[in-house]
This record gives structure tokens, sequence and C-alpha cells, in this order.
RNA sequence: GGGCCUAUAGCUCAGUUCGGUUAGAGCGCACGCCUGAUAAGCGUGAGGUCGGUAGUUCGAAUCUACCUAGGCCCA
């Protein structure tokens, strides 16, 4: 066995026999679903979109994917893990174009809708494979043969199904939104295109401030005009109202027998207009709010409820005057106030960007094209103000760089305003972690939930399954919930609901006599992040199939995602899940932080500032990097930097994984070499086993009941803590009961605890550490495999706590006993005479007297209550207790303790005129001055070392010092820890004397046979070595005996 | 501009629910120890205005208000 292993290897090699022996499935269907399924664990998986590689994001999400239902799987829970492929979207639509170097709407039209859409049934497919090794290689359990994708027909029927029910609910309908249009590629842009690099780009428009003529109100002499500033000229023909901020202070001009109404602070940017004008008062916006005006343009003058000011909270006095032109067809803005107003929304423009023949004065022309007309006739007319140009930063589109426009298009929304209620109530159910995710970040965004627009007017996606009328003389809506319902319309049985197979179902129009008008798809794909939300029921076809395994498995018991789907995920999966089954989609979500690098900067494939994950896997392995992330703060919902050189991961190879391995190690090193099988047992009773029996029982009830909350991080440092234990004190301490050579009880007990022990520790790490603990485990117990065990259960192993408190005290002895040594630089292989410990209760320590021996190496340990003789008492107030009763008093107390200003009375210690009682004080013990002695950091016992050395202890040292380098040559020569040897020395004679005395100890101690001290130098055929001891020179030879 | 999160040692973070005297851990650094787990292991030390200000309180890293900086999201 390797006491270096590379564990990337040891990875690999179990992956393989996981592979071979399809320990997943095992796993899996092991565990009985139970009646309706009600011994299943039921997990999600958030589909991620495979069009791309996966990065640290991604694997940290699958690491905790995978530890959540491994765990829940040895609690004894059926938990089936399904992958699923988001295919569908925009980031498809774009991979297939770059991939068919064709660009835009139009050009997709020309290349046929079909081909485009076969491209990109192909490329999304491009990275399974990659998805999956990379899966794989991080020993993430998923099922991948058993997956599901959003492009099956089973998938999109069911999405169909809950369009449908949604409309029949209501919670459907046709609106409008204001989108960034590009009239030259005639297609709408996502926000995301806007912001793609370079879109933004310097352009220079007109701004011109117009004169609106308010209405004259009662008992006003003057007309008066409200000045309005924009720099799209072209829109003003659609306006349909003004805007004012109720907050805002306004100033009243009166100039050539006319008053003007602008925003008080933006009066300077018109002073040199406004010289001859007089100032004649002031008014909030409010007081405006109400007033009709006269339409400029005559096109839509009988909208109703329009030409009148609006209130309106974006309206700032940063640019132009404070009142803002409103064409709800141009401006997202503009088209929410004025719907909030009743009134209707106007967009006369066409999918190239021309007036229609609404507009019939313009008609034809490309809006950009009119702005000089208009501001023309406007001048002509009187109520141009100002005329300047305008530079700014203007959006462009990126495929054919010409200036986008904004532009209401007609959308199919979900009407979450409806349900939004609910789903805050529904949301208080969940279990979020971290849990001020539930009432912050998402309960937020939750509260203000607006509709959602469902549709994309795209190529690739599930389609709309929406028919109407091409004749709006005999309108009709038709919507189909399943292939059923086309077949029975359309005679055809679909074996694809993509388009453009979809598109080519045409009827005629039953609510037409005449016969003529047809029905027609509306040509919309849904949102892709629909049918993300459509997950737990179409990913097994519900309603069309399994109807009950559904109801069993609704909602999910646990998913996980980053922080970001509360955006996304989560909340598609709350408005569905809210919307047709009134229920909360999950019962409890981990919500993860994001990965940055070292200097919290994104991680960046440009910048490379992160290692590479395989390089990461196959230097460290998965489990180290698995420790790595789900042991971190990130999983409480913040930021993890990682390391450019993966340092961070190094150390958990270091700390981790390689101390578990350690104890493993030196286990089966002395349990083969002893010839000894050890049994499972947990009734041993030496102190050591029993102390590490009862820290084990601890561990595996705290980590369960961490487990059970889903603080991954803190079953991490609890797990962290006991190896410290079993490692450092319990098998350190128990080393030579190891290898003493004769089969005793003691041995017995030894072995089998140890065995025990590490057998239990590797089923609680399992989860954590899934590829290092089935190494481990099958090597040590011979079984199959640890994933196919049961957590385990504290109730076998037994409750010591009293135990527990004494060890721990004993370690403190002997820290502070070793401390001492290091003061008095006295090393620790040279034996002295005697410790003391003095102290209250130290009688507790008897039974570990032999354990202080050894490891402070003294010959006796002393147990005495006499401790004045080492140290005086100081008085701790416990200021918890009495900060209640003494209150304002309490600082006095304080520091009369702190000075020692106090005394024993008859009923306590009297301290500033107060006395307290038991349990109002402790007294602490200081060592004095002068004596070779450590106060314990309980700090009611000090300990004492006697230093006085005579000969035979010093010799016992030098005997020490001898086997020391005696090992280290054993080890130089590439000895086996059992091989007998023949030992030679040359030594000086005062070392040659204490060899002498303690011949027997060396001799055993070095495993020689045959041992030969003196001042002649080894013969030839022997092993040689040199070493130094208190200044002088020894030689060494030894050579192996058979 | 709004919402949420974060701010503690050179670095990464506990501790804050429920206020208590001298604020912890790991890494890094320096020094030392030990070694029949050994190209390992262990310990000690230095290092802190607990982001700032004000308040509540006998007492604040912890509670409150305001501010500053960073992150994420929305506008």
């Amino acid at each position: 066995m390797d006491p270096q292993p590379a564990f990337p290897e040891i990875e690999r090699e179990v992956l393989d026999f996981w592979r071979r022996e399809k320990i997943f499935r095992s796993s899996v269907e092991k565990r009985p679903a139970g009646e309706n399924g009600a011994n299943e664990y039921v997990f999600y998986d958030g589909p991620p979109f495979a069009n791309g590689l996966p990065h640290y994001g991604h694997l940290l999400t699958g690491y905790i994917k995978d530890i959540v239902p491994r765990y829940q799987t040895m609690r004894g829970h059926r938990v089936e893990r399904r992958f699923g492929w988001d295919c569908h979207g925009l980031p498809a639509e774009l991979e297939a174009e770059k991939e068919l170097g064709i660009s835009g709407r139009s050009k997709i039209i020309e290349y046929g809708i079909e081909a485009f859409n076969a491209q990109c049934r192909r490329s999304v497919l491009r990275y399974t494979e990659a998805w999956q090794e990379y899966v794989t290689r991080q020993a993430r359990w998923v099922d991948f043969q058993n997956d599901y994708k959003t492009m099956d027909l089973s998938y999109m029927e069911s999405v169909l199904w809950a369009f449908k029910q949604l409309w029949d609910k209501g919670l459907v309908y046709e609106g409008y939104k204001v989108m960034p249009y590009s009239w030259a590629a005639e297609t709408p842009l996502s926000n995301f295109e806007t912001r793609l690099d370079n879109s933004y780009r310097e352009r220079q428009d007109p701004a011109i401030t117009l004169r609106f003529e308010l209405e004259r109100a009662s008992g006003e002499e003057l007309p008066t005009d409200a000045l309005v500033w924009t720099t799209t000229p072209w829109t003003l023909v659609s306006n349909l109202a003004l805007a004012v901020g109720p907050e805002i202070e306004y100033a009243l001009f009166e100039l050539d027998g006319r008053r003007l109404i602008l925003g008080e602070a933006t009066a300077t940017k018109y002073e040199s207009l406004l010289t001859a004008a007089r100032r004649v008062g002031s008014l909030r916006g409010e007081a405006l709010v109400g007033r009709r005006y006269r339409p400029l343009f005559p096109f839509f003058e009988d909208a109703r409820n329009s030409f009148r000011v609006l209130a309106a909270g974006f309206v700032d006095t940063e640019e132009g005057t404070g009142i803002v032109h409103l064409a709800p067809g141009f401006g997202e803005d503009d088209m929410e106030v004025c719907q909030a107003a009743g009134l209707p929304v106007v967009c006369p423009v066409d999918e190239s960007g021309r007036f229609t023949a609404e507009v019939a004065a313009y008609e034809g022309q490309h809006v950009f094209d009119t702005n000089a007309a208009i501001i023309r006739e406007l001048k002509q007319r009187g109520l141009l103000f100002k005329h300047e140009t305008y530079v700014h930063n203007y959006p462009h589109c990126w495929r054919t760089d010409t200036p986008l426009i904004y532009k209401a298009m007609s959308c199919w929304f979900l009407r979450v305003s409806g349900i939004r209620d609910r789903m805050v109530e529904l949301n208080q159910q969940i279990r979020w972690i971290p849990e001020h995710i539930r009432d912050g970040l998402f309960g937020n965004w939750l509260e203000g939930a607006r509709d959602w627009c469902i549709s994309r007017n795209r190529f690739w996606g599930s389609p709309l399954p929406v028919w109407k009328s091409d004749d709006p003389k005999y309108s009709r809506i038709d919507v189909y919930g399943s292939l059923d319902e086309l077949e029975r319309d359309f005679g055809v049985r679909l074996r694809d609901l993509h388009r453009p197979g979809i598109d080519e179902l045409v009827r005629p129009n039953p609510d037409d006599p005449s016969g003529q008008s047809r029905m027609r798809r509306v040509p919309d794909v849904l949102d892709c992040w629909f049918e993300s939300g459509s997950m737990p029921f179409a990913q097994v076809h519900y309603p069309f199939e399994n109807r009950e395994w559904f109801e069993k498995h609704f909602p999910a018991d646990f998913i996980t995602e980053y922080l970001a789907q509360t955006r996304g995920w989560f909340y598609t999966l709350t408005v569905l899940g809210t919307a047709l089954f009134d229920r909360p989609p999950f019962r409890t979500c981990i919500c993860h932080g994001v990965v940055l690098d070292e200097n919290g900067q994104k991680l960046s494939k440009r910048l490379s500032n992160y290692p590479s994950p395989d390089e990461i896997f196959s230097s460290y392995g998965a489990d180290a990097l698995r420790w790595f992330l789900v042991s971190s703060p990130i999983l409480r919902g913040n930021d993890l930097q990682i390391d450019r050189e993966g340092h961070a991961i190094r150390d958990v190879v270091r700390l981790v994984i390689k101390p578990i391995w350690n104890a493993y190690y030196f286990f089966c090193l002395y349990a083969n070499s002893e010839g000894i099988e050890a049994k499972p047992r947990t009734d041993a009773q030496p102190v050591l086993d029993r102390y590490i029996l009862a820290k084990t029982r601890t561990l595996v009830s705290d980590v369960t009941e961490l487990m059970d909350a889903y603080d991954l991080p803190a079953a991490c440092a609890r797990i962290t803590a006991f190896i410290d234990a079993l490692n450092n004190w319990y098998i350190r301490r128990s080393r030579d009961r190891f290898w003493k050579h004769e089969e005793d009880q003691d041995q017995r007990d030894a072995y089998d605890t140890l065995y025990s022990v590490l057998v239990t520790l590797l089923r609680v790490v399992s989860p954590l550490l899934p590829l290092l603990s089935e190494k481990i485990y099958r090597g040590l117990t011979g079984e199959k495999s640890v994933h196919l065990t049961n957590w385990p259960s504290a109730e076998p192993l037994p409750a010591d706590p009293e135990l527990v408190a004494r060890m721990d005290r004993v370690r403190d002895v002997c820290s502070s006993g070793l401390g001492l040594r290091r003061s008095e630089k006295i090393r620790v292989r040279q034996p002295l005479r005697s410790l003391t410990v003095a102290g209250a209760g130290v009688e507790d320590l008897r039974p570990f007297l032999g354990l202080i021996q050894d490891e402070v190496n003294v010959k006796e340990v002393e147990l005495t209550s006499e401790i004045e003789r080492y140290a005086t008492f100081r008085l701790q107030v416990n200021a918890r207790v009495l900060g209640k009763r003494l209150g304002s008093k309490m600082q006095q107390v304080i520091r009369a303790a702190k000075q020692g200003l106090w005394q024993k009375g008859p009923g306590g210690i009297e301290v500033a005129g107060e006395v307290l009682g038991a349990g109002d004080f402790e007294l602490l013990l200081q060592a004095k001055e002068g004596v070779s002695c450590q106060a314990l950091s309980s700090n009611d016992a000090v300990v004492i070392l006697d230093l006085e050395l005579n000969e035979e202890l010093e010799q016992e040292g030098r005997a020490r010092d001898l086997v020391r380098v005696v090992q280290q040559a054993r080890k130089e020569a590439d000895l086996h820890v059992s091989d007998r040897i023949h030992l030679v020395l040359k030594l000086p004679p005062e070392w040659a004397e204490a060899a002498e005395r303690f011949r027997d100890y060396v001799a055993e101690q070095t495993l020689a046979r045959r041992l030969e001290l003196g001042s002649a130098a080894p013969p030839d055929g022997f092993s040689l070595h040199e070493a130094k001891l208190g200044g002088t020179s020894i030689q060494i030879g030894l050579s192996k005996l058979n």
C-alpha cells in the first residue's frame, strides 16, 4: 500500500469500478419506493443549457446535487436522479446562426425555418458528451440514460397542456410590450442583445423643446403652454399624454402674452430664451395632473382618456424640462403609465420602420426620415420653442449596425399579477438556504412580480398553441393543449411540434359563414423559461402519462441552483406551480453563491484567471474540489474566491484527504504486519478506546443533524475536528498498542476500535468524499461499496460525556506539560522524574496517569489538591448572571475583581461591597512567579514539572536518542517496519554506557536480534549510517536478518 | 435611485439568533518539537481601531439608526 498515493488515480479506479458494477443503479434500487412513493425523496435536476462547457459554477451545483441525494439514499430513501437538457432558446439559435454563417430574422426565413431548426437541434446536443464526461469525472451520480430534453415531443406536449390550462383559467392574455426593435433585421431584440459589446455608439439626434397648449382653466386669463423636450420627434405623431413628477417643482413664466410651464430646476437651460420673460409663480407637479391639452396631431384624436397630464415616478429634471411626452407605443415607461391611466396603445409603424396608413401624412416613410418634416411643421405652427442637436449613446442593432427604435410588439402574457399574493403565501412554506432569501431576494421579487411575457418572436422553441382568425371581422381564437386536440381539428397527427410543421396547420374559420377566413397559428414560440418551469410535470409527460406518479412527486423535496435563479428557474417553477397546482414546487432550496477569482473578479476564459477544472481533477482530484467548494461560505449564498493555482484545493488534500488516508494507512500497516483481522466492535473498555468511540458517537449525531438542516459547511467543519481528535490523539497515543507483537485483549481492543471508528467515519464522509471513502471502505471491509451501506446510527456507540470531558482535561495537562518542557528547553526524549497536577477535582485524572506519563515522558505523575504552593487564586465573576442583579454596580465589581480586591467571607466572596454566592463567580488559578508551573486552559489546576535530572534519567534519555537515530537509519536502509536486524553501534564511552544499561530497551525498540556496542566500526556488508548526537558523532551499521 | 447580501489577523473565514470580563480557526510567516504513519505529523509566537459614526445599555463584534466600501439584482 502506498503511503503517498496519487489520489486522482485512485479516483479513476473507483469511477471505473462504479461504472462496471453499476453501483449507482444498485444504490437507488436497493431502496424501495414504498407504497405510493412514500419512501421516495424527490429531487429535481435543474436542466442546464448544454451550449458550452461546464465551469466551476456548474461543478459546484453538481456537487450539491450529488451530496444531498447520496445522503438521503443512505438514510434509506429512494432518490431518483434524472438528468435534463435545456434545448431551446436564443443562445441555441445564435449558435446555429454562427454555424450556418447567416444572421438575422429575415436571413433565417430566407434560409428556411425547417433547415434552420434542424441545425439548432444538431447544435444543441454538441456538448452533451463533454458534459457527461465532466459530470462523471466529478463523481456526480445522475441518470443520463433516462434523461429528458425540453425538445422531446412528450415534453413539448405537456408544455402545450400547461399553456392551455392557464388560458382556460384566464391567466393568459395578448397585450403589448415595448421592446428594442431592429427595423433593418425586422426583429425585436432581447435586452441581452442590446447589452452586447459595441451595441451602444454615439449618434447625433435633434433635440427639440415644444409648446403643448393646455386647455384653459377657469380664471386663467392667458393661454398656458407646457414645455416638453424630446429627441425623437417622429414619436410625437403618436403622442397621447404628458407626464410630470408629482413632487417636482415647476416654474411659471409669462412671455409675449402666453404663460410657460417648465421644471424649476431646468429653467437655467432656457435662460437665453427667457430673458424677456417674467417669473409669475410656481407649482408642484401634482397641481398639473389631470389638465387636458390640445393634441399636436389629429391622427389619434379619438383615443380614449388621452391628451391629459399624468403623474409618473420616472420623471426627473436631469434632462429636458421635467415634462415628458408619452407615446405608449414607443416607450416602456410611456406604455406603463398610459396603460395604468386607461389609454390605448397605438403603434402606427410597420415592421420595416415605416409609418402605416394610420398616419396618412407620413405613410410609407421611414420614421427617422420624418424627423425633419415634423420639426418643420411644428415650427410653422409656432409650437417649436427651442431646436438643438444632441449627441448621445444610442443602442444599435449588433447585426446590422443600424440604430434601434423602441416599439410595442404584440406579446402573450401570463397574468402573474393575478396569482402574486398566492405565490407569496406559498413561498412561506419553502425552506431556503440561506434563510434570508425567502423574504429577501426571492420574497421581494415575488411581491413586485409583473405579468410575464411568455411569447418570443423566434423559431426554435415550443410553439404558442394559439390559432387566430386572419380576418378581424370574424374574430376567433383557438388554443390547443394536446396532440389529440390538434388532430381532431386539423386531421393530422404531428410527430414533431416544432416550427415550421405546426405552422402548416391551417383550417377554415368555423365562425365565418363566407368560408373565406382561415385559422392560422400565431407564429411566436414560448419563452424557454416557461419550459424550465414546466419541468416537474413535462419531464414525465404529465398529464398524458404518469398522472399518479406526478401527484406523488410534486413538490420536490430538494433543489439547488445559484442565487440568480431567483429570477430564473426558482421563479418559473413557483409561477407555474402556483398557477397550475396551487402548490409550492419545492420544499427546500439551497441557493448558492458565485465562484470568483482571487481578486473577486468573475471567472473569465479570456483573462484565464482560474485553473481549469481538468487540471484540478488531474492534480488534486474531484473529491478535493468537492470538499473545497461545499465546505465554503458559497453554500450560504456568499461569493467564493478561487486562486489561480488552486492552492486552496491543494490544502484540502493536505488537511482533509491525507489525514484520512494516513489513519487508514496506519491501520493497514500494522494490521498486516501483525497479521490481525479486526472486527466491528464498539464495547472496548480501555479509556482511549472508549474516548474515541464516544467522540464518534457525537460525530454521527452532529453530522446527521447538520445534514438534515442542509448545512454542508458546518458538517465539513465538524468532520475536520473529529479527524484531528482521531489522528492527533487517539492514534498517536495508542501507537504502541498496535505493535506490541503479542496478541492480548488490549491490542484486540485497539484494532477493533480503530477499525470500527474508521468504518463509521467513512460512511459519514461518503457523500462529501465519495471517491476516497469508497476506496478506503472497500480496502478495509472487503464489502462492495460504502454507497450501498446505510447511514450510521449513533445508538450502538457508547455515550460518555464525562469521559470525553476528562480526556480533554488530560490533553490539556499534557499540552501544559509539553509547554513547560519547551520553555525550559528540555527535549521530550529526556525522561523527567515527575509531573504534578495541582487543583480542584484532579482526582478525576487518576485513570489516565499512564497516558500522561507516556505523552510527557515522566516517570511519575502526582495529583494534589494543595495548590497554594504553586499558584494564587484569581476571581472571575459570572457577568451574565450578576449583570442582571447588580446593574450599574457591575463595572465596579469587575474592576475590583481584576485588581484582586476581594476576600473570602462567611456568605461567599466579598468584593466591592457585594457578596457573591455560588454560581456568581469562579476562582481561577494563576501560576506563581519562579515556579516551573503552568495553569490549564480551564484555569482550575496547574501543572508542575520536576526538572531535576540524575544519571539514570540522563542515560535513558541517551538511549532514546539512540533508538531514534537507529530508526532513522532503518528507514534510510529501506527496511520494513517488521524486519529484524543485526545492529552494530560505534559509540563514544558515555553513550555506550547508556546503551549498555538500556540494552534490552534499545534492542526491542529497533527490532535488533543481535546488538553490538563498542568502539569498533561496523563490518563490511552492513548498511552504514552516521548520526550526530549531542555534538558527538556515532556510526550505525545494520543488516537484515532472516 | 431601490432591494438583498457582505465588511472580524497578511489571506480565507467562524463567532452576531439569545449583548457579558482577555474575539477564535485554517492558511501564510517566524521559531521550535517529534518521528516504528516519516518526501508525513505536532506545537508556540508575532499579527486585530471586529468598515465608520452616533445611540440603547452597568456592559456592544453582537441590538438600533445613519454613513462608507464591495458584490448581486432591479430601475
